[in-house]
RNA sequence: GGUCGCGUAGCUCAGCUGGAUAGAGCAUCUGCCUUCUAAGCAGACGGUCACAGGUUCGAAUCCUGUCGCGAUCACCA
């Protein structure tokens, strides 16, 4: 049992003794710094019940608590605040409980019941960018986060394989591409793609100012641009099985995925199972025509088929179209019924899309329960804020996106730059080092993203480098860096109970904060919030960092102190570790 | 216009289901490397929590309204 349910009864005890009353609960806090005590008791809510003065029903009630609670050593009232000073025994045997635990944090049991996890799903006609970052980090951090709360996780993405985009870029690679592949030219095949996606544009950007200038109105214009014809024409012959069409986009559709590969790997994420739209988006036919014989949907006149929400607040929303084609709708209803079918554990999902689309989900989640799903009631849209630069929004077409290889590569660099100065790594061969700047500049990067609310925006300066000093992964991983350099050099790694000892005031804080951790995990669990990992590894590390600088460790005073210094910076290390697993961040030995 | 989200120090962000004098980092300024890694520590400076009402013992937090920013409201995805 934790100090504050033991003490939630021990309160209510002495409410019973003292005023012959019952409280239904009792309201604790940390005690502030600039207060004597471990843990506060708020006496203000219990004047509903209890009537009086609070100082003096704190008082009292912090009397009785002395006297007859061992944990509590001595407590203070100011005002309504009644602080409980705790034993150090109590802390001490906290630690010695959790001191061998590799995995602490993370739940020992696993909930039969699995959630799909689904993030990147990308568009195939062009590279990821920073907005695919914040959405991969989020997505598997949040799937390595429920995995420790206990939760079986499966990761998948959608992949937006097929459509019109595709077909541009397939356009203008027949038309100008001269057989150019990733390995003639040396290019990703995703670079490359997206490289015939921007000439394509060029390309249907001049056609439009000519018919503009030959007196066609814009939206005339932009309508009827021979190349974008022809992009649509190419679409009919896809959707109709055109040999040579499907052959060409499952060449460049190939060479995309490989070069998607390789920023996955770099960005170090994995998927479970993979989704492609062209095999899903006829999928949810089926499921609207059994909807439209329970009720779930109607069919106007036209053919097209509509799901009707008037009554939950929203409007009518089409779910095919009346030439009985599919819509994005559609589709998404198939493939959420489709992935409960091969993975029949799966209890619930998470959708990691961007806040744009937060109506769709919405709608998505509503139609779904309509249909009669159980699962239905355990779909979550993990909605996170678009990631726009000083003069906007990053726009692949105008060049302003900012490219997830290249910004990967950047941080390593600047983490070389760094290194280089401080010059502590001399004796490391170059692929320790090179593999020692990527962990530091990706550790920057992920933590620069990850520890903002995944709901808030995130303005993204390239001119202005990320940080790599205060809040910042490398300060945790420097943390971390440090505490292994310690335990090199503690000649025993002993991790017996340690128990006459008088803790020190850091040590004390240390424990404490170490003692959040495994709740802290269950709230980012149910509150898909990654952010709350990066700041709780935040303050621990500079508490750690405290205690470090104002106490020595290997030169304690008595060989007891000196095993328990040891033991807790490695407790430390172990969790920082820990949580930034969750974080997808690794952590450094040396650095 | 309807709906949703956001608005906290010059900048970037914390602030849990309402609780004590609103906290960090960056930037600026002071100290601290002959002692465990100075990507660090200790400190200073910096606030009308967008604004106005309301709920209550108590509001950055909950409710209403106003303003500002963003998104969305397609037989697009």
């Amino acid at each position: 049992m934790n100090l504050q349910k033991t003490l939630e009864l021990r309160v209510k005890e002495a409410v019973k003794s003292l005023f012959d009353n019952e409280l239904s609960d009792v309201e604790f806090q940390s005690t502030r710094k600039e207060f004597d005590g471990d843990i506060t008791v708020v006496v203000f809510p219990m004047l509903r019940i209890l009537k009086g003065n609070p100082a003096v029903i704190g008082e009292q009630i912090g009397k009785f608590l002395k006297e007859n609670v061992n944990l509590v050593k001595d407590f203070n009232v100011v005002k309504g605040f009644l602080n409980l000073e705790i034993d150090d025994s109590y802390y001490i045997s906290f630690f010695n409980d959790i001191l061998k635990d590799q995995n602490y944090g993370f739940s020992k049991t696993v909930d039969p019941k699995a959630v799909m996890v689904e993030y990147s799903s990308p568009n195939t006609n062009k590279p990821l960018h920073l907005g695919h970052i914040r959405n991969v980090l989020l997505g598997y951090s949040v799937s390595e986060i429920l995995k420790a709360s206990g939760k079986k996780v499966y990761k998948t993405q959608i992949i937006n394989d097929r459509g019109i985009h595709i077909c541009k870029s397939m356009l203008a690679w027949k038309r100008f591409g001269n057989g150019e592949t990733p390995k003639t030219s040396g290019l990703k095949g995703d670079k490359l793609v997206g490289n015939y996606y921007v000439e394509f544009d060029k390309v249907y950007k001049k056609e439009i100012q000519e018919l503009i200038n030959a007196g066609m109105s814009e939206d005339d214009a932009k309508k009827s641009a021979p190349i974008l014809l022809e992009a649509q024409d190419m679409l009919r012959k896809w959707e109709s099985g055109d040999e040579e069409v499907v052959n060409l986009w499952e060449m460049m559709n190939h060479w995309v995925y490989d070069g998607f590969e390789e920023t996955y790997k770099a960005i170090g994420v994995n998927f479970d199972a993979y989704y492609y739209e062209s095999d899903t988006y006829l999928l949810g036919k089926e499921f609207i025509a059994e909807g439209l014989k329970t009720g779930a949907f109607f069919k106007k006149e036209d053919g097209s088929v509509w799901c009707d929400l008037t009554e939950d607040g929203l409007d009518e929303k089409i779910v095919l179209r009346s030439d009985g084609t599919a819509v994005y709708m559609t589709q998404d209803i198939g493939t959420a019924i489709q992935r409960i079918k091969d993975y029949p554990d799966v209890g619930g999902m998470v959708y990691t899309v961007g806040n744009e689309q937060d109506y769709h989900f919405k709608v998505l989640f509503l139609i779904l329960k309509k249909l009669g799903f159980d699962w239905a009631e355990n779909l979550y849209h993990l909605s996170y804020g678009m990631v726009d630069l000083p003069s906007g929004k990053m726009k692949s077409r105008e060049g302003t996106v900012v490219d997830a290889d290249d910004l990967i590569q950047e941080m390593a660099d600047t983490a070389e730059e760094i290194s280089k100065e401080l010059g502590k790594l001399d004796d490391y061969n170059e692929a320790e080092k090179k593999e020692l700047y990527k962990i530091i500049g990706l550790g920057a990067l992920k933590y620069f993203i990850l520890k903002v609310d995944p709901k808030k925006r995130i303005l993204f300066d390239p001119k202005e480098s990320i940080d790599f000093q205060g809040n910042t992964g490398p300060f945790i991983q420097y943390t971390y860096a440090r505490i292994q350099s310690i335990l090199r050099k503690s000649d025993s790694a002993d991790l017996s109970a340690i128990e006459e000892i008088t803790l020190h005031e850091k040590e004390r804080e240390l424990i404490k904060q170490l003692e959040l951790f495994p709740e802290v995990v269950q709230n980012a669990a149910t509150q898909h919030s990654p952010a709350l990992i990066a700041n709780y590894t935040y303050d621990l590390v500079k508490e750690f960092n405290s205690f470090y600088q104002n106490v020595s460790i290997l030169g304690a005073d008595s060989q007891q102190e000196k095993t328990f210094r040891v033991a807790l910076s490695k407790m430390v290390g172990t969790t920082i570790k820990n949580a930034f697993t969750l974080l997808g961040i690794a952590v450094p030995s040396r650095m």
